[in-house]
DNA sequence: CCGAAGTATTCCTTGACGGGAATATTCTTA
DNA sequence: TAAGAATATTCCCGTCAAGGAATACTTCGG
């Protein structure tokens, strides 16, 4: 499962509050359909794609199905952003980036 | 600017590519137009999107664009990912999630 | 066994998005 | 000032995703 799965499926509006409501706790399709005030249809649907992305999983419960988050798409990200830590901490901030990096241009061009 | 921004941004592999290399340091557009193997107007274009959600800056050098990350969109989403912390280290399982939704429904249906 | 509740699936339509190609813009240099 | 390099923009086209509506499927209660 990669990155742009995760990612696409979070970047639907709706698909982004499915999730934000699970955080609280496990929930049927009709009471995700119903916070979200769209019809039941449209929230299977986006709860596919969330279950494909491997973002969500459900347990049944006699004609109900208790859709409930999953750990492993959060802890892939955290460790996707944790290559990026170096650059929001700013231990190198972005004028130092840059600086450094004229300096590389400017050696590569003295070479020509 | 929303996470959906964000995201949707990132959802893009060539965007989500543009912006692991520019983890490495500031590039033109040309740059990264070759490491891609894309057109120099598709690099443009994805990189309008990413200025556009805030993920990157850029500098004019002469008649060259040099793009660099930008951090607020990366402490953005660690934080968040930090809400969902106790999710994906599980201090609450999921099993534990469920049992204790199960309960609650419980006792809402005895309400009645 | 029948009807109703809860959910998934299908079909259709529309809008947004990405790539290709051509062109416009800006800056440098001769 | 003309040519060329680097980049942005526009137009066209094909594809895909999301919503609406209707329907199928499953399970429970009477």
């Amino acid at each position: 499962m990669d990155y742009t799965t995760i990612l696409s499926a979070l970047a639907e509006p709706n698909r982004l509050q499915i999730v934000e409501l699970l955080r609280m706790g496990p929930l049927t399709v009709g009471e995700i359909a119903d916070h979200l005030h769209i019809r039941q249809p449209q929230a299977s649907k986006h709860l596919r794609v969330l279950f494909k992305a491997g973002m969500v999983e459900f347990s049944v419960e006699a004609n109900r199905r208790i859709y409930n988050l999953r750990s492993e798409p959060f802890k892939a990200l955290d460790l996707w952003l944790k290559k990026y830590r170096d650059i929001w901490e700013e231990k190198f901030d972005n004028l130092d980036r840059y600086l450094h990096d004229l300096q590389q241009r400017e050696n590569k061009r003295n070479e020509n």
